[in-house]
DNA sequence: CGCTTTTGACCCGCGC
DNA sequence: GCGCGGGTCAAAAGCG
């Protein structure tokens, strides 16, 4: 697997050594989510340019070098620091150091994935107390007439969100196809598939049906007729819905034979430049990069492209709502920067719905998400200042934050090279 | 020719 | 039971 801190750093490095070598020629602003890179390649090419650029200026340095000691009339100032003398000797420092940051990187990026792995095994405890807790609900049905019905709401909420996180980390973590983010011990791989199929097994017992039509609600504004999410689409539906002067769209997943998730398309009523696009379902198949990288912006409040290719600038405001109400729980996420403008309110005629207060935004999503994540740890075992850093700064990694929303959009999201082309072998997919 | 889009028909759940 | 509305199907048309 290729996992999100990977593909950051690896691409970090690529603009590091693309500036150092031509600072002129890349100024390094923002990720370059959409570029089609491969990212083993570019590791491999990464690694490849520094080795020939070392080689090269080893050997400048050395035929220079041999020269000057042969000219016996050399009036060549021994005090003057090398890299004054010999530029090239300048570069190869600046590639050395280079190459030393990479090695550190490199150890980080290992050390990262050892506590990724025991953050997993953490989740593993979590899951087993869910699974105690609600089986203790389940036999304690007075217990649970005590609460009123929002704190019941509330309270499931409690479980469906971390559960989401708890499934974001398994799978990227577990669905890697080749093992090639962590070098698992044969305890590792074992205690892995334990938990996989330990995680099969809370799928029973967490409600199923609100699980399987959990919805993402996203509100952009765009003039094109879809946002462009990175997965391909067929419609296979239009109706006039009421209330609506717009019609609402229907698509069809076709990256995979028999994906599941479909999405809704509808322009708002009050306000005609804005797009909701309801997600519903998850993908059976691997997600291409730029559906993760769509994930990855869906959460970090980033751009949207569409699909005649402008970008839209959701601005820096961005609110996440979560209704709870049966049976599609939706989170809606809202990029339209418009406080005027009402939320889509899902299925408005079901049970009332648990809004989640206006300060739930993004940020209070990441600093739950810390919440959890430091629970784990102090529930389940002592926790030192730095593992409370690294738990802080995993959470606030907007590529964790981007496994999380693929959490949502989709299963296996592991593959971030995968995803290829498939088209859909029959018209629809049934 | 194969895939996508269009669009009217059909299905199904819900409220009255 | 009936009507309504949301969602889906599938044949026909469109498109590259």
């Amino acid at each position: 697997m290729e996992n999100a801190f990977d593909h950051v750093i690896l691409n970090s490095f690529d603009d590091q050594i693309s500036s150092v070598d031509h600072p002129e020629k890349r100024v390094v602003s923002e990720m370059d989510f959409f570029a089609k890179k491969n990212c083993d390649k570019d590791a491999s090419r990464v690694v490849l340019e520094i080795k020939k650029q070392s080689e090269f200026q080893l050997d400048h340095i050395s035929l220079d070098t041999g020269l000057n000691l042969l000219t016996t009339n050399s009036t060549v100032d021994n005090n003057k620091p090398p890299e004054v003398a010999n530029p090239s000797t300048s570069n190869y420092n600046e590639i050395m150091v280079v190459k030393t940051e990479i090695d550190q990187i490199n150890t980080e990026n290992e050390r990262l994935r050892a506590f990724l792995n025991q953050i997993n095994n953490k989740c593993y405890s979590l899951q087993m107390h869910i699974v105690s807790l609600l089986n203790h609900q389940q036999h304690n049905p007075n217990a649970q007439n005590k609460m009123n019905h929002v704190e019941k709401e509330e309270e499931r909420q409690k479980f469906l969100i971390p559960r989401q996180f708890i499934e974001a980390g398994q799978s990227s973590l577990m669905d890697d196809k080749d093992g090639s983010n962590i070098k698992d011990s044969p305890q590792e791989i074992s205690m892995g598939y334990k938990m996989q199929k330990i995680s099969h097994e809370v799928e029973h017992h967490v409600s199923e049906a609100t699980m399987k039509k959990a919805r993402v609600s996203v509100r952009a504004r765009s003039e094109a007729h879809t946002i462009s999410d990175g997965c391909q689409w067929r419609k296979y539906g239009q109706k006039m819905a009421k209330g609506n002067p717009c019609p609402k769209a229907y698509y069809r997943c076709t990256m995979g034979v028999g994906c599941p998730v479909r999405k809704q398309v509808q322009r708002c009523a009050e306000d005609q430049s804005v797009l909701t696009t309801t997600y519903e379902g998850n993908h059976n198949h691997p997600l291409p990069p730029a559906a993760m990288s769509m994930a990855s912006m869906l959460l970090s409040g980033s751009m949207l492209s569409t699909d005649d290719g402008r970008m839209v600038l959701p601005a820096n405001y961005m609110a996440a709502t979560l209704s709870a109400s049966a049976p599609f729980p939706t989170i809606t996420l809202d990029l339209t920067n418009n406080s005027t403008t009402p939320l889509h309110r899902p299925q408005p005629q079901a049970a009332p719905q648990l809004i989640l207060p206006p300060q739930f935004q993004f940020e209070h999503a990441q600093n739950l998400m810390q919440q959890v994540l430091r629970e784990q740890f102090n529930q389940f075992s002592g926790v030192d200042n730095s593992s409370q850093e690294m738990v802080d700064a995993i959470a606030r990694d907007p590529h964790f934050m981007a496994a999380v929303a693929s959490s949502i959009i989709g299963n296996n999201y592991s593959n971030i090279n995968g995803g290829e082309d498939k088209r859909s072998l029959n018209n629809y997919g049934n």
